[in-house]
DNA sequence: CGTGATTACGTTTATCGTAATTATA
DNA sequence: TATAATTACGATAAACGTAATCACG
């Protein structure tokens, strides 16, 4: 049994069962991977792919334990790769975030400029997707540290860890009606046209309203706070927005109303690859963004069972 | 990175660093280890052996995490073959047990008879040992299931499953005056010389009597409840052995009385190493053990984190 | 027939073992 | 000086890639 053989079973079974891709994308040939797992079924006495004549159809049932076996042992692999890397290139090295557009926007920026001013060698890239994205980028790893309010935590190869919790709150453009409100209620939210972001709908905003027998005016789903402020600085309708999108000092054509007391609060998370090793580095970024996860905190819910770190 | 070259690091730390010792083990040349193991230390750019001059004298700090990962690695790889072994064989295959004398010779016989009626073509083998040697050889592999009442659970890489309680009970030859005693007690008992093994002392036994300001006297310590009976027979003295190791029909010459009031029942228990494949044979064999275990209670604790499962 | 896996075969690379060398206790 | 790891080197074997072949849709 060779890693070789490990790694060519299981991107076979990753691409579809298509050989030839899997070659390709190991940078090899069709043959060489067509005997390997040849010889590796050979060694172990089991058909792992199930074949109609020369054409990969399925995967037999031993082939999907030995499969998943395969990718444990790769991922443990890897880790000892980056394990070398810690300790051979010190500060040094790359490091691979899958955000979503308001956390890059808003919550990242203090926290990358910190970063990149300890950790100059560091190679930082910035991968921006939605939720399901992030959570598959993670799972095959595309993507180091994944950070998102939603879509994280239903994925058991993942751990999620709580950043911090924010409330949703309203931006209304300068001389509105609703700024004459002394505190904001549903139903008065109700009376306009909302602009709100697909992901506020999924997280229950729309629920909130149901609750109490209202429908909202949906006017615009946006995919991003930004958008959402330039079509209320038009006049277009109220927007719903994390509080920590709206900044003041540039946001000057439009105001921002708390909304924590309509809304359920929502919790921003880190998503990692469980049982992933992780670099020093790595460990202070989490530490800049989350002061109390540090190495410990992040390390227990690495290696633990099921329960991820409760806030 | 190799898998050859995880067993030659793995190999030369269990050997306390010695190269030649490790070589000798593998079945393969010493300058061929050597050259292995730089020539990963290479790839992952980290000296994993500090070494003085030509001699390995420690282990570095990363060094310890990448054997951690190369063990294990190397696991999950021997239960690839397991698999392969599992689903090519069949009904045949190899099963050793590590277990106590007692069990050996009075739990398991009936098992064992159903098991090798069932399946004929495994090869059974039974080690027989202490306690802990019979963790070791689990952890080392060298046995796939462990039978004992005590001396597995402080072994992290080991999990534990409760196969059934058992009693003390007290031998007597017959005559003795202790049978005239309506309902024996531990004062009672501290008046004759007892037989009893180590294992019962570790167990509390002794601490029984003191718990109640009393010193029992140990006429002899041996080892298994045969040798006790012996002993009991010749009248040296009462024995407390295990109540499955009274065998009323060959037993003829001494009685038995029920002790469970005296002192604290045991559990015996199974031993496997944690997060090991088991065949069909073994769980099957399991089970004709402790009916309760059926599968998926083994695979639930053995995937577990920590928690043994409880009877 | 085109796509895609296997077989055949020559090249290259890596592994293994013996022997010689070097360093330590 | 004995023990133990490294270096050198030749023999062996394994992996790889190209080209040809074969099977399915």
């Amino acid at each position: 049994m060779k890693l070789q053989q490990l790694r060519y079973v299981a991107e076979v079974a990753r691409r579809n069962l298509n050989v030839s891709d899997a070659a390709e994308a190991l940078y090899t040939s069709q043959p060489g991977v067509s005997k390997q797992i040849k010889l590796l079924e050979n060694e172990l006495g089991v058909t792992i792919f199930e074949r109609s004549g020369k054409r990969f159809v399925g995967i037999t049932e031993p082939g999907r334990a030995i499969i998943e076996g395969a990718e444990r042992i790769l991922r443990e692999a890897e880790n000892l790769k980056r394990l070398g890397k810690e300790h051979a290139g010190g500060d040094s090295g790359a490091l691979v975030l899958a955000v979503t557009h308001t956390q890059a926007r808003y919550a990242l920026p203090p926290i990358i400029r910190a970063f990149v001013e300890r950790y100059p060698k560091v190679e930082l890239a910035l991968r921006q997707g939605t939720p399901e994205q992030i959570a598959e980028w993670l799972e095959e790893g595309e993507a180091d540290i994944g950070v998102s309010t939603e879509g994280l935590d239903n994925h058991s190869s993942l751990v999620t860890l709580p950043v911090r919790q924010w409330h949703y709150c309203v931006i209304v453009p300068a001389g509105h009606a609703a700024l004459k409100i002394p505190r904001l209620s549903l139903s008065a939210l109700a009376r306009w046209p909302l602009i709100v972001t697909s992901a506020a709908e999924r997280m229950g905003l729309r629920a909130a309203f149901q609750r109490q027998g209202l429908e909202p005016q949906i006017a615009l789903t946006a995919l991003d706070a930004d958008v959402i402020k330039t079509y209320v600085g038009l006049g277009l309708g109220l927007g719903i927005i994390a509080d920590f999108a709206f900044d003041p000092a540039r946001d000057t054509d439009i105001h921002c109303l708390d909304a924590a007391h309509l809304f359920e609060s929502s919790t921003t998370r880190l998503g990692l690859r469980r049982g992933v090793f992780l670099r020093r580095f790595e460990y202070d970024f989490i530490q800049f963004f989350a002061p109390h996860l540090d190495r410990h905190a992040v390390e227990r819910t690495l290696q633990g069972g099921g329960g991820d770190y409760q806030l």
